[in-house]
DNA sequence: GTTTCGATGAAAAAAGTTATCATAACTACT
DNA sequence: AGTAGTTATGATAACTTTTTTCATCGAAAC
């Protein structure tokens, strides 16, 4: 269980096991594919009634990434949101619709070849990888060719 | 030559050709691999003698991005940077060193299969990509070693 | 229970980015 | 060239996110 791995982890480096470091874990094991920043943690805190100050969230997810616990991950909105890594260590991959930000996850075999490969050639140690495609998802594609539609319909009155 | 990209793009938006987006975009072209953050532009310009607002470096990273021009990156220290996008329209991709941040770039065949049979199997329209493998670099992981001897050694003495 | 030292909370500070608005300057049209 | 019209810029304030500071609290060891 992933409790354990962080009581493990603290013990190890003489740090403490503390009611706010397993209840901010507790919150990414509850949700699934969960993708949060520290003010989303804050406020799902606020909601529990537990009141946990900025400070040792953002203290705490820094904490739980380092552990290798969480993986960080950035789309790009200027938000930092960790999620909970895979227990394989594989790292998941994500698809991002640029127009409505919406964001799909998937897994490649390919992905864990090329990082062997790499890693040979270059002679880094490589921990873990994070792949982000970006694109235009279905929804918003069918909302851009109908719109295309009507501005063509619109010229077309005009003339 | 990519100057004239920009101006074709601004013209076609009904937008101004500025001695500022010239400038900016000239900082990239002259350094090979470069990956400036907003910051570090309003530094080489000053460097150059040319005083150009920061929400004018800003506002052109934004707009050059907009344009396709540059892609936009986040290694995961906080700093939005940005790069020349390549004329075949290739991503490439970074191995980043999660000790003393060094990057290190590579290519590979393999992910724009990926993006194909993803783009496929998902129904999105990929437009590009971004790969990011951490770990460590060679230089550090000797200095590692090196620093764990050194703690044998010393426990050793201790005894 | 007491001691010790790391962790927390609250607030200030720092860092990075965006918004505001008066002024400058690019472009099109005489 | 000169002018009008409108966009871009510069300086600064405002905003957002993250880090630092420090007094106080509490986990862990004895
Ligand atoms: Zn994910
Ligand atoms: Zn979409
Ligand atoms: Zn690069
Ligand atoms: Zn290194």
């Amino acid at each position: 269980m992933t409790l354990d791995i962080l009581r493990r982890e603290l013990k190890k480096r003489g740090q403490r096991i503390t009611y706010q470091r397993e209840l901010i874990l507790k919150i990414f094991m509850e949700s699934e594919n969960a993708h949060f920043g520290a003010e989303e943690i804050y406020r799902l805190l606020l909601e529990k009634r537990s009141r946990i100050s900025k400070a040792t969230v953002y203290r705490t997810l820094a904490l739980l990434a380092d552990f290798g616990i969480l993986n960080k991950i950035e789309f790009g909105d200027g938000i930092v949101r960790y999620e909970l890594a895979s227990f394989d260590g594989k790292s998941h991959n994500h698809l991002i619709c640029k127009i409505c930000g919406k964001v799909v996850e998937f897994e490649s075999d390919k992905l864990d070849e090329l990082m062997e490969t790499i890693s040979k050639e270059t002679g880094y140690r490589i921990e873990n990888y994070q792949v982000k495609f970006y694109g235009i998802c279905p929804d918003c594609f069918k909302k851009i060719l109908r719109n295309d539609d009507n501005q063509k319909i619109a010229s077309e009155s005009v003339k």
